[in-house]
DNA sequence: GGTTTAATCTCGCTG
DNA sequence: CAGCGAGGTTAAACC
C-alpha cells in the first residue's frame, strides 16, 4: 500500500461525474490498483475513489496544466468498465509505501443470520405454543425466513430483520398472498419480528393483520449461554 | 490527519460485534475522533471502523496484554453511542501526521435529481403528446417524482431511479393506488422509468399494468447541450 | 432531531 | 455470471 499526501485535484467520469477541487489529501494507492481519495473528515467513504480491479497510469501534464501548477497527471483506469479517476498532482508533501499482507479477515456476530439461528431455535418466544418448520423456507418469489406451527396446527410465516421497516412488512405480504394460495398450507398467518420495528412499518403491517414482535439478541443469545450452562 | 502502519488486532462492540486478528493494517486517525481500519484490498469500505464523533484514548495494555506483546491499547469511543472501537497495537510501523484543512467537497453530476430535471424538461420521450404538469407532485405518502399528461389529458404519474428495482414498482403502486382515488385525476396511468430496470421489477410493473421506460442520460443531456447550441 | 430515500452504494450468497 | 437481500449500511435532503 502506498499512502500519499498531495495538494491535488480529482475527477471522475464513469456511472456519474464528479469533481473535486484543489485542495490538500490523502492519497490510498492499493495493491489491486484501487485509489482512494481521503479528506480529514467525513466518515469512512472516501471523497472519491476508484474501486479494483484498476490500473494507475502517471502521465506527463498537458502544456496548459503545467502552466496551472500540475506536475503529475495520474490516470486510474478501471480494468472491466471505462469508469476512470484523474488525479492531477500539484504537490506531494509525503509519499510512503508498505506490505501489508494478505488480510485475515473480519468475524461478525449478531447480523440476521445469528438472528434467525436464535429464532429458529426459541420459536416459542412467539407463542409458547409454536413449533418450527424450517427456516428458510422456499417459494417461488424467495424463502420465508422461518415457517412454523402454532398450537392449532395453523401455519405462520415468520419475517426477521434486524430493523423492521415498511420493506419487511412488503416482503411478507408478497409471501403470505403466494403462501395462502397453497391449499395444504392455508392459512397462513404473518409475523413480522424484528429487534427494533417502527412506527409506520408497525402500522402497515397491523392494517395487513400481520402481528409485530419486537426480539430482544442479547437476551436471546443469554437464553443459549444459560441452556449451554444448564446442560 | 494521523496515518498509522501497524501490527494490530481490533475489536468493535456496538450494533454487532466484530473482530479482526492479529495482522499489519493502515490505521487512519482523523481530526473528528473517527478511525478507519484499512487493508491493502477491498474496497473503500474499511475493515473495521468508528464513525464520528468519537474520542481517542491510549491506554495501557493489561499484564496479559502485555505477556501478549501488546504495546498499545487503544480505545475509540463514540461521543453519542456506547459503540466502541478496540485496537490492540502490537507493533508501530510507521507513524506520520499531516495538516489537510477543510476540503472544499464534491461536485456531482448524474445523479436521481438530474435525471428528473432532463426527463421533467424531455416529458415527451415517455409519448410525443406527453406533457408535464409538475415535479415533485405533492400526496398524503410522499410526493410523486413526475407527474404529466398524455394527448387525451389522461394523468401519468412517473417514478423515477437511476436503478429500477422492485422497490421502486412498489412504491409506484401506492401512489397510483393513492391517486386514483382523487376523482379530479382518475384515471391515472403509472410509468416506471429508470437508466436500466431488472427483470423482476419489469415483470411485476408490467402485471401491474404499469409501462417501464429505460433512459439514455447521456443522450438525455447530449439533447439539452443540442438544444442549447441551437438557441 | 427524526424520517425518508439515494448510492460510483459494498458485500456476500445462491443459482 | 447475474440477481437478490443485508448493511455497524452511509449520507443527504426534507420536514
Amino acid at each position: 500500500m502506498r499512502l500519499v499526501i498531495a495538494d491535488c485535484s480529482v475527477r471522475y467520469e464513469g456511472r456519474l461525474n464528479a469533481f473535486l477541487p484543489l485542495a490538500r489529501r490523502l492519497l490510498m494507492l492499493k495493491a489491486d490498483g484501487s485509489v482512494l481519495v481521503h479528506s480529514d473528515g467525513g466518515s469512512y467513504k472516501p471523497l472519491n475513489w476508484m474501486s479494483p480491479p484498476a490500473k494507475l497510469h502517471v502521465a506527463e501534464p498537458s502544456a496548459e496544466q503545467v502552466g496551472e501548477g500540475v506536475r503529475e497527471a495520474w490516470v486510474v483506469q478501471a480494468a472491466k468498465t471505462d469508469d476512470r479517476l484523474l488525479i492531477d498532482i500539484y504537490e506531494i508533501h509525503d509519499d510512503i509505501g508498505h506490505d501489508l499482507g494478505v488480510d485475515p479477515g473480519l468475524v461478525k456476530d449478531g447480523v440476521e443470520a445469528d438472528l434467525q439461528r436464535l429464532l429458529a431455535e426459541q420459536i416459542t418466544l412467539l407463542g409458547n405454543d409454536f413449533s418450527l418448520v424450517r427456516r428458510e423456507y422456499p417459494t417461488a418469489i424467495g424463502p420465508v425466513d422461518i415457517l412454523a406451527r402454532d398450537g392449532s396446527g395453523a401455519s405462520v410465516a415468520v419475517e426477521l430483520k434486524r430493523r423492521g421497516d415498511i420493506d419487511g412488512v412488503e416482503q411478507l405480504t408478497r409471501y403470505l398472498e403466494l403462501l395462502n394460495r397453497d391449499p395444504l398450507l392455508r392459512p397462513v398467518r404473518g409475523v413480522f419480528a424484528a429487534q427494533q420495528i417502527k412506527p409506520q412499518a408497525r402500522t402497515l403491517a397491523h392494517d395487513r393483520g400481520i402481528e409485530c414482535v419486537t426480539l430482544d439478541y442479547e437476551e436471546m443469545r443469554g437464553n443459549v449461554d444459560t441452556q449451554s450452562r444448564l446442560f
